[in-house]
RNA sequence: GGUCCCUUAGUGGAACUGGUUAACACGUCUCCCUCUCAAGGAGAAGAAUAGGAGUUCGAGCCUCCUAGGGAUCACCA
């Protein structure tokens, strides 16, 4: 069974996929597998100043990663609509701008980048708030177009807008929004390279590949009339918009590449140690609410229960904090298998485990289980316990002055060495053993063996712990 | 500045086509558990729904005005 209904994410690849990305990516994609329809990724690389190598690539793999896989990509097209990049497609751009070129809906500009400055500055002068194009060459003479091809000027294409014309759209998200034309001048829809802009292009794609609906961040709200006209120009049916709040950081702002606070990138969640369960469910709550009162959504969970109905139209605050509550959630719904294969990564930078059996390191990795918020947490976390460094803090050092301590690790090392079988069982015994020797409890019982076998005062359960260390290297660490 | 969008506790936000004490979650605080830190459990504090006016028996929800915040105004996407 499956619909009408195609969707698009359309990334540029001049960076990295970042939280904005993703989040976009995700809403066009629950929307498209929620009404049964077609997800797919067109790549536009018409900014060939600013693309970076290996941009599409590691955008295609981190929405891979979380689980967001287009029915069609640059890498899987459908031959009806392919190619998938924009840079591909200049031909086709270039007929259909012919097109309006020759209908008289669009004409050739040969201002210069000085020219259009000076313009903008006289009309701001006359107190213009809203500098727009003014029309120098809409009307030029044979003589005029024949100089400016001497001097060697290569021409744009600008868009005639409309007067005073209103174009009013229903939005998914924010309802009736209406502009007027008059409060946007000729743009420009093919630069003097013979490139598309994204404005121009989107259009073009956008109806050669039968986009349904799209669903973008605000910030292209204001583009939306642009891209009517030119709908309207070709008698095209303009898609079903849906504008999604922003994100913003902890000051109210858009988030921006810049913002050195919060990182931005999927990848470098990635290298934290962020679940991808964990990312996309944390994401899906970024502007939009479940009907159902349950916070926690798998990818299939939340095609079943996406509706464009629910999406926010007020700003969304990045909360790492959460982010972080939501991981942790997620690190402990893992069973063994996984939390292993998701945390040795993360051991590997403490410990040689060349060497380890995967059960070691599990017993290891469990000890944290439970508190870690992000793999690379358990770096520091599990740094004493291999490594352990004496503590120097005061509370340390009378703990260790002790009168009763001496005897304490005298006699637990003795106990233990006895034992056949280290378990948190057993090492409960030795400690109790030793409680009732020495008539020493609590804290004084306990502090110098944990300050002896890790150098902290913090850390996991004390039986715990000599699990995992076992006999040898426990009584090794407690007699040094 | 023009245009457009937004405004419910620190944060995300719920509240059916207007109908009683404005949900829930994160965070904060307290207590319990406990050798410690976490985790977990129990509980608490925190919002006259930006302000004002109107419509109505009744408004967070409808209308208008004001204020604040944001987005956008490129041969970037």
């Amino acid at each position: 069974m499956s619909s009408n209904i195609r969707v698009r994410y359309a990334p540029s690849p001049t960076g990295f996929l970042h939280i904005g990305g993703a989040r976009s990516a995700l809403f066009n994609y629950l929307y498209s597998k929620h009404f049964d329809g077609q997800f797919i990724i067109r790549v536009e690389d018409t900014d060939i100043e600013r693309n970076v190598v290996g941009g599409e690539e590691s955008q295609l793999n981190d929405l891979a990663w979380l689980g967001i896989i287009p029915d069609e990509s640059p890498l899987k097209p459908n031959s009806k609509y392919a190619p998938y990049r924009q840079m591909e497609r200049l031909d086709i751009y270039q007929k259909y701008a012919q097109v309006l070129l020759d209908k008289g809906y669009a004409y050739y500009c040969y201002c210069n980048e000085e020219e259009l400055e000076e313009s903008r500055n006289a009309q701001l002068e006359r107190g213009i708030a809203a500098p727009q194009y003014d029309g120098h060459c809409l009307h030029l003479t044979d003589e005029q177009i024949e100089q400016y091809k001497k001097e060697g000027r290569k021409p744009c294409i600008r868009i005639r807008m409309p007067k005073n014309q209103q174009i009013v759209f229903d939005d998914l998200v924010r309802g009736k929004v209406s502009f007027n034309t008059n409060d946007i001048g000729d743009w420009v829809i093919m630069k003097s390279n013979g490139i598309p802009t994204y404005n121009f292009a989107v259009v073009v794609d956008d109806h050669l590949m039968e986009m349904t609906h799209v669903f973008r961040g605000e910030e292209h709200l204001s583009n939306t009339p642009k891209q009517i006209v030119i709908y309207n120009y070709f008698g095209w049916t303009p898609p079903t918009f849906g504008h999604m709040t922003i994100i913003i950081n902890e000051n109210g702002k858009k988030l921006s590449k810049r913002d050195n606070n919060i990182l931005q990138f999927m990848s470098q969640y990635r290298e934290l140690g962020y679940l991808k369960d964990a990312i996309v469910n944390f994401i899906l709550l970024l502007g939009w609410t479940p009907k159902e009162e349950n916070e926690f959504y798998t990818l299939e969970e939340a095609v079943k229960a996406f509706d464009p109905d629910r999406l926010s139209s007020s700003p969304s605050m990045f909360d790492p904090a959460k982010l972080m509550w939501v991981n942790s959630h997620y690190i402990k719904q893992l069973s063994d298998k996984e939390y292993l294969d998701f945390i040795r990564p993360f051991v590997a930078k403490v410990l040689d485990i060349s060497n380890k059996s995967d059960d070691e390191i599990l017993k290891m990795a469990n000890l944290f289980k439970e508190q870690i918020h992000y793999g690379q947490e358990i770096v520091d976390l599990l740094t004493p316990i291999i490594s352990p460094v004496p503590c120097e803090e005061e509370e340390a050092k009378e703990v260790m002055a002790l009168p009763t301590t001496k005897d304490v690790l005298k006699s637990f090392a003795e106990i233990l060495s006895t034992l056949e079988e280290i378990n948190a069982d057993s090492v409960k015994a030795v400690f109790k053993e030793v409680q009732s020797k020495l008539g020493v409890k609590g804290k004084s019982l306990y502090m110098p063996v944990r300050l002896k076998l890790t150098g902290k005062m913090h850390g996991p359960e004390m039986v715990n712990i000599i699990s995992v260390l076992g006999k040898e290297e426990t009584i090794n660490r407690l007699t040094k």
